[in-house]
DNA sequence: TGATTTAATATGTCTAGACATATTTGTGTG
DNA sequence: CACACAAATATGTCTAGACATATTAAATCA
């Protein structure tokens, strides 16, 4: 094993710990002992350990110890890509289509009163196609006071989601994904059935508590899955 | 502000990154700057902003400088809680029964066939229910090479995933999240009609590349929203 | 016995250095 | 002008201490 000792050590406790040897409320050794096994300051037996404290494999009690943690909720990173990438990346054609663009008043309750924004907002109602299928709808509320230009922008050419990655920071999103079933209208805009499961993940977006966006996106069941990976924590161990 | 100092820094700077003060690609003050600054030694500044580094706030370069990072990709942390404890979170009675269990050959193929696992495996199928209704089934496939104190579990009265997560150390986990329409088995298993949209959660467990289990959950659509909250960083600027 | 104080101790934070490493930038050469 | 080389410099890692803080276990007192 090479490169820095505070990594090495993290992934000899991780190792340890991964593989069932040390279970979860066993006490892991002291600083002081690693300090001794490893040759090393106390400090950098401390940053390991500490590595794998952030990553939960383990807790820290004051006078205690270390103890492998218990398994932890399940944490799963989901990456929501932009959906052009999403159909992009598996090979088919992408296709745009806005289908209405008109400025209202945001609402203050549903979807929209998450956002706690008030005036006047941009709603946009748009379509993403994969190889000239129906892959997507996308309703969009942007508040204008938190994102200007967008007033302006020509959404009939850029998907908004794409825009506002380019022009807006945000610093905090909410995501929600559920399963419906399609209604008469967004059967019609999706070319289903009515009642076909549908994915729908909604995702709202504030900076510094402003609201900015809200975007409700609706797939076919059968078209779209999420994929979320996880690893308790990214040592080599 | 109150608290370690290097909390106070990091705080400090992710406000104004936040704020937009300091927008993507600014150069945030050197380590020694920081030093005078804040009147402390270099590690401590150092681990300030490591710690900004480390939530993907800023990316450091050798000899460059540290800089505020680019709005990432949207990345959502999906908190998948045990089942039990979702539903006694909103305060309802959690019930469960076993409805099968029986051991088997595990696939090559299909959603076993990922697992990479061979031999006997246990499959279970259960159901959860809140206040006496279903909640959602789970169809669980266990391998018995990996886990061997299953055989002899008694999950009539435990669920299988609380038992896993008690017995059994897991290293990577992969999820896959859809929305099907409930075929004629499931919509029975649910009290619903079929073609009922439900919320389909696949997730498949491995530890150090071998295959420990593969479980696939449905819920009724309308039972279960997964939420997901992204926020760049934990401080509290 | 039960409650309270006290001492021991592991982690948490911090300092003031040192040397290593990577990368930019300036310089000189063909 | 393009390219190789050297110097400058910011971060990365590490040491050998110090004191702070939380918590447990032991000792003491009601």
């Amino acid at each position: 094993m090479t490169g820095p000792l505070h990594l090495r050590i993290s992934a000899d406790l991780a190792a340890k710990i991964r593989s069932g040897e040390w279970a979860p409320g066993y006490r892991i050794p002291f600083e002081h002992e690693l300090t001794a096994r490893y040759d090393c300051a106390r400090a950098t037996a401390g940053k390991a350990v500490a590595a794998l404290a952030a990553a939960g494999l383990v807790e820290r009690r004051r006078r205690a110890g270390t103890f492998v943690a218990q398994p932890h909720v399940q944490a799963a990173v989901v990456e929501i890509a932009d959906i052009r990438t999403e159909i992009e990346g598996r090979g088919q054609a992408y296709g745009y289509e806005l289908l209405s663009r008109r400025v209202r008043t945001i609402r203050a309750d549903g979807d929209e009163g998450a956002l706690k924004a008030s005036g006047p907002g941009l709603a946009l109602l748009c379509r993403h196609k994969a190889n000239g299928r129906p892959f997507a709808v996308e309703e969009r509320m942007i508040h204008l006071a938190a994102a200007p230009e967008a007033r302006t922008a020509d959404f009939s050419a850029t998907p908004p989601g794409a825009w506002l990655t380019a022009h807006v920071a945000w610093s905090e999103a909410e995501h929600r994904i559920a399963a419906v079933g399609a209604d008469a209208v967004l059967a019609e805009r999706l070319s289903l059935t009515p009642g076909h499961a549908c994915l729908r993940l909604t995702r709202w977006t504030w900076r510094r508590g402003q609201g900015i966006t809200v975007v409700r996106q609706s797939f076919p069941g059968e078209a779209y899955d999420l994929v979320a990976r996880f690893t308790p924590a990214d040592f080599a161990g």
